[in-house]
DNA sequence: TCATTTTTAGAACGGTTGTTCTAACAATAG
DNA sequence: CTATTGTTAGAACAACCGTTCTAAAAATGA
């Protein structure tokens, strides 16, 4: 028989992972449909068989690069927001994290601003349901925290998954901006505003003295 | 010679137009590269060599679809902002109409999303830099009103482009979100939530009587 | 009516690309 | 070493689609 042993087990893994990274790459750069396989095959050094052999169609692999990415990005948002005790804690470790993660992987910043959510089409213009759930899973915890907020009195009374909404909207808006933007913009200003205009809105306080921190 | 008349004239429009809808929805229902030609064609009853003949490829097709909606667009919005004297009528102007065009043309509302910005792929990702143009030409509008509004004390001192950037990302969340709604959502609520949000923010306001409306 | 222009249906062309296949080669387990 | 399995380069296949072309029909202006 042919058992593979550890290291066989290792490299299988990492040509995965080199496959994937290369693949995002190429999507990113190209989208999905303009992207070919003979050119990613060619890029990460595999002839075009082996990566049929591992994948079985463009439109798995091209899944698999996407669950791959959202399942780090929520893995990563909801670790370091739990680790925060506080509402606003949480919330800004959200929108830290988050923004982070895009900012740090420009080529999936792109795949995931690609793509819509239209569950209508279950072609390449949508999440694969997997993945959306996945990214669902994230909101969720941010509207959990919203909530606990509302209840505590931080949050005026509002909609929670509305509000959930916004929030996400609002980081998506700013990194969206990035994919624009020749020169280097400060991602820490970025995140600052977002937090800031979420907690307390562009209008003037009127006759207050608002808890800034 | 061949002098077009008045009707003639009308009914090269109206074909035009009509084409130019079957195309929008077609764009939208199947994203720029899985619909084809020959099925607009077929959809718009002309002939395919036709299409040709007016608008000279597939991708200047596209580019004319878009160009035409978002022209569309921009001049409701800008136009019913200009109708307001106030700086805090013309942000809900905004608000109001640029959510209530999208969510009258859902058709438009998809290709809108379908597209991202990144002028560095001159491709079918990207929008022409005549529609990115108008584009801002809006949102430059509104700068304007929120930089007038920070003089005036209304709003507090931000950067007015990153904050013309937060309420634009702001209405974008909410109609993207109308793409997977099965149930009717109450786009009112929506408008209200948005300029609500924008406002005066999440937080509770503390030790102070919010100016509300 | 006649000459001219538009439109049409559909064939045809040319190129691309996802996918499969083949035959040779390399690595591995026993 | 030998049998098995994985990998490779590239050919081959098949389908699709943007675009052009053709010949006929329809509409138009005079």
């Amino acid at each position: 028989m042919y058992e593979p042993n550890t290291r066989r087990k290792q490299e299988y893994k990492q040509r995965i992972k080199y496959i994937l990274d290369t693949a995002e790459s190429i999507f990113a750069e190209q989208g999905f449909f303009r992207a070919t396989m003979r050119q990613i095959a060619l890029k990460a050094e595999f002839a075009l068989g082996t990566i049929y052999s591992y994948f079985g169609s463009k439109k798995q692999l091209y899944r698999k690069v996407i669950e791959t990415k959202v399942n780090e990005l929520v893995d990563f948002v909801t670790g370091k927001m739990a680790e925060s005790p506080t509402v606003q804690g949480q919330v800004e470790k959200f929108v830290h994290t988050k923004m982070t993660f895009l900012h740090k992987n420009p080529a999936f910043l792109r795949l995931y601003f690609t793509k819509v959510d239209v569950p209508q089409l279950d072609t390449e213009h949508t999440w694969p349901k997997k993945v959306r759930e996945k990214y669902d899973s994230m909101l969720r915890c941010l509207t959990d925290v919203i909530q606990r907020g509302i209840q505590e009195g931080f949050f005026r009374p509002m909609d929670a998954k509305v509000t959930t909404k916004a929030l996400d909207g609002l980081t998506n808006a700013f990194a969206i901006s990035w994919l624009n933007s020749k020169k280097q913009m400060s991602v820490e200003a970025d995140m600052r505003t977002v937090t800031e205009l979420f907690l307390y809105g562009a209008a003037t306080p009127q006759k207050s003295i608002r808890n800034s921190k």
